[in-house]
DNA sequence: CAGTATCCACAGTGATACTG
DNA sequence: CAGTATCACTGTGGATACTG
């Protein structure tokens, strides 16, 4: 097997799991949305309070989006009128790690650039 | 000023760069092209031949995406045919710890989920 | 070899109005 | 309160053909 092909393997099996986070992570609120359950379980309104500009249709499917891939939890309540609780998992939790470092590389980077120009 | 101002701040204020961070790393090639600059300087067609599937279109468009990002150097030989070397940046090479995270938490998210299955 | 030009399809997101 | 329904728009990405 040649040289080449080994890179070429190499590469596509380091970047599967890879592309499975970013994929989980998709979408333009879901970091917002567990950013603000990192400080805690939340209802829909307070989460909707939390990011500015999320519309109601996408804190909705978001959250769908996230509970399907058991990071988020969603607890119903039997009050009038109904409310409901979102948590993050354990499996949700583990995501803490990731976010810090995004976040200290995100300032890192926009330092970088501010001092490019 | 009340908690939940403060905590929304602090949201918004949390957000930002890991916003930043993953609007760098955004687009449906980047990462892989990344990953395999990891490996080393290469030419335009040797990144090609790394990731299945991409097109000439999107690998030229992500990888200037990326050199206005500094994370990307292009370098031009004077040959003919002409041929360019793309290689990363001190600061693209800085991307490497983030990688190894999403690697790491991917896999482990890739046996969550099976194991829920 | 290393791209560019053109056209097109569709996923993702926003705006607005409505509901149990 | 916690959503859903509908419509409209936009950007991303694919296919194909062409070029210095």
């Amino acid at each position: 097997m040649t040289e080449e092909i080994l890179d070429k393997k190499a590469c596509v099996a380091a970047m599967l799991p890879v592309t499975d986070a970013l994929e989980v992570l998709r979408g333009k609120w879901k970091l917002a949305i567990i950013v603000s359950l990192l400080h805690g379980t939340k209802r829909f309104g307070q989460i909707a309070a939390d990011i500015p500009k999320v519309t109601d249709r996408m804190l909705s499917k978001e959250l769908k989006d996230l509970e399907m891939n058991h990071l988020v939890k969603r607890t119903i309540h039997n009050t009038f009128p109904v409310t409901v609780e979102y948590s993050l998992t354990e499996h949700g939790q583990t995501l803490r790690g990731i976010i810090t470092e995004l976040r200290i590389w995100g300032q890192a980077h926009r330092d970088h650039i501010i001092a490019k120009q």
